[in-house]
DNA sequence: ATGGTGGATGGTCCA
């Protein structure tokens, strides 16, 4: 089983080069975040005529999450239980061939100290209750996304720089740890120990061909999942490719 | 210190 995590930046925009990564990589899962697209315009007709199935969550203009898959997805879930009305769609959770997936999008935080800093904490906390309240470290289970942290100095491409900036201030890494604490390992930490390995790159100044990324997309699994993790990796190409999104897709291999 | 780039949108907001 090979599961991949994508932020996107918009399906529609995006749709010609996630249809030729699918054709390349070919991965069992692929799960989007930013897919910026309600559920009535995803195109899950192209998709499904490149033999994968879609499930989504998506809103307009803004967030919005999906998963494509291969086989069969049970047990769709759409957004926390504790969520509002209207609240912005940012977690989608499915169960493929005995794994449950659970793809997300976690809050910016544009910047530290702003409301939207202190939604994204308070989210990130929600999270971590989340997986309280309703799953067993027992179970195969996997996390993906967009996390929007960094998690250690290796990963971000100037640590000092970034020092109690956004996507790497001390809290944001805090509430990160909170969530790995439930029993998660990173599976792309248990194959590659070097650090300058990003998932992102600012559109701005050149930030890809300068490799001033950060990694902040990130697949993690409980511990069944972890054995039977044989590689994981970071697929740089598509982030090179014409109008790409200024992330690049996450892959983790199983069994 | 500011703005830089891109997407959705049709003014700005968000990242």
């Amino acid at each position: 089983m090979k599961i991949a995590t994508w932020n996107v930046n918009s399906v529609l925009a995006r749709l010609p080069l996630v249809l030729q990564w699918l054709e390349l990589a070919k991965p069992d899962v692929l799960c989007l975040q930013e897919t910026k697209c309600v559920d009535e315009k995803f195109p899950a007709a192209a998709f499904a005529e490149a033999g994968y199935l879609s499930e989504t969550f998506g809103q307009p203009t803004y967030n919005g999450v999906a998963i494509l898959s291969r086989y069969a997805m049970t047990d769709v879930q759409r957004g926390m239980p504790d969520d509002e009305e209207g609240a912005q769609r940012r977690l989608l959770a499915a169960t493929v061939g005995g794994v449950r997936v659970v793809n997300v999008y976690i809050p910016n935080g544009q910047a530290v100290g702003t409301d939207k800093y202190i939604f994204k904490l308070k989210w990130m906390l929600r999270l971590r209750k989340f997986f309280n309240a309703h799953y067993s470290i027992s179970e195969k289970v996997l996390l993906c996304g967009d996390f929007n942290v960094a998690p250690e100095e290796r990963d971000v491409h100037d640590p000092r720089l970034w020092e109690g900036r956004i996507l790497f201030s001390k809290r944001e890494r805090a509430a990160l740890e909170e969530i790995k604490g439930w029993g998660f390992t990173d599976a792309f930490r248990l194959h590659t120990e070097a650090g300058g390995q990003f998932s992102w790159w600012d559109y701005r100044q050149g930030a890809f061909r300068r490799n001033t990324g950060m990694r902040i997309d990130h697949i993690w699994v409980s511990g069944s999942l972890a054995a039977e993790c044989n590689a994981s990796w970071i697929d740089k190409e598509p982030r090179g490719w014409e109008r790409p999104s200024d992330h690049t897709p996450v892959v983790a291999e199983f069994g």
